[in-house]
DNA sequence: TCGATTCGATACATCTGTGTATCGAGTCGA
DNA sequence: TCGACTCGATACACAGATGTATCGAATCGA
């Protein structure tokens, strides 16, 4: 049998107070929180806290960073895993049900832009993932087109930073108001501009055999994708 | 000769206030502010402050709801002065050079965003003020697609939901990486899907005759529009 | 000009948060 | 099993923020 651990391992108890203070930096912000507040979400007391990371800034450091890394390998995978360079769609829907927590809180993620975007040195930090998300996004989108025999005319990154942009403005919409701004609108404008932009010319803009699609709306029902 | 005040009025005191907390909470966010700071700021000592506010939470909602009476009135003034319904981008362009403080503290306004995002009262404020910019992005859209003959098959409010959310997404990424989000990306966006949407289709959506446009890039020179 | 009132400054009591120093139980190697 | 070490809990000293009570100068009406 495994030892009976009494005591958590100091790796155990940093993750745990990571992932509390995750929750409740989502709550009241970094700078609305106090190290006694996340110790106590974690089960610990303020000495925990302490032996782990000298301040609170250190700790909002290292959930940064331990969330790029995740969302940076994760990209990474989406990437080269990229059979179909069709399936632009479907390979950032895959995104969606990710087990990274901070990637399941948007509160937190807007949060910690703000964060970053207040601490100079880390700029340059979320700067490069931000790059590297918007330089993937524009790939996928650029071979979808390219494809489908389209040419925007525009580079790659641009689309890339448009895209990128848009995922993001949603998902600040969404908490203020989530009824006005559904969790799918950004992949249903994704398939939108797709057949837009795969279409014939304005005049024929409107094509009758594909019903105009509503991006609002009851469309929680997805056809369950095959494995994968 | 005018009266030589030695005391300011009361709402002048009040609005130096508000003016002060708007550049303090853009700095320091509004739960990492100190009443103290927001009163020393504006000149003033606690006493003043507590004698037109009761809380620092009172002083952010005045804050929100002067912005949004000034945000509104400036939406309203813009959609009814639309003279030339073809001239969407620029009716926009005219948002840009805004007297409004807050609107020109962008750090600021996600900021308050965020914070009405964590303040349920405050949610539906926002959230019509959200639906009405949309509203009139999206007529704005419309009536300039229309005038080309181009039909999305998509209501007006989706396209103003995508569009104001492309907008606060690069003014947020703006935040952490002015660089590459350049402060006319917005705009130049919009001018290139207008282009996209009034163009032969798919086969020849590469005009030789219009070159690429660089959305980033050292556009800062922009042609003096002639008045109004 | 004189009282009444307004409003910002000052002083005070209280509370909350921080960081460190110390303690003690748990863990691990020999 | 014993001793050294690790790490979280507890206690303490200190700093900063809050809100209120009080004071006094500026303003306004008569």
């Amino acid at each position: 049998m495994s030892t009976p651990r009494v005591r958590p391992t100091r790796e155990e108890t940093r993750d745990r107070i990571i992932t509390a203070a995750a929750d409740v930096f989502a709550q009241r912000g970094v700078a609305g929180t106090s190290v006694e507040q996340i110790a106590v979400a974690a089960g610990f007391t303020r000495g925990a806290f302490y032996s782990n990371f000298s301040t609170k800034e250190e700790l909002a450091v290292a959930m940064l960073e331990d969330h790029l890394a995740a969302s940076q390998s994760h990209n990474d995978a989406l990437l080269h895993r990229q059979a179909d360079p069709a399936a632009f769609v479907d390979a950032l829907r895959d995104d969606v049900g990710r087990d990274d927590p901070l990637h399941r809180n948007p509160l937190l993620q807007v949060e910690l832009m703000l964060y970053v975007a207040r601490t100079p040195e880390l700029r340059p930090v979320l700067g490069q993932h931000l790059e590297a998300k918007r330089g993937l996004v524009g790939e996928l989108a650029a071979t979808t087109l390219r494809a489908n025999g389209v040419d925007l005319g525009v580079e790659s990154d641009q689309v890339g930073m448009v895209l990128v942009a848009l995922e993001d403005g949603l998902r600040l919409h969404r908490l203020i108001d989530p009824d006005s701004t559904p969790a799918d609108a950004f992949l249903d404008t994704l398939e939108l501009l797709q057949r837009l932009m795969t279409q014939p010319g304005p005049d024929t803009a409107l094509r009758p055999e594909a019903p105009p699609r509503r991006i609002r709306g009851p469309s929680r029902e997805r056809s369950s994708r095959s494995g994968r």
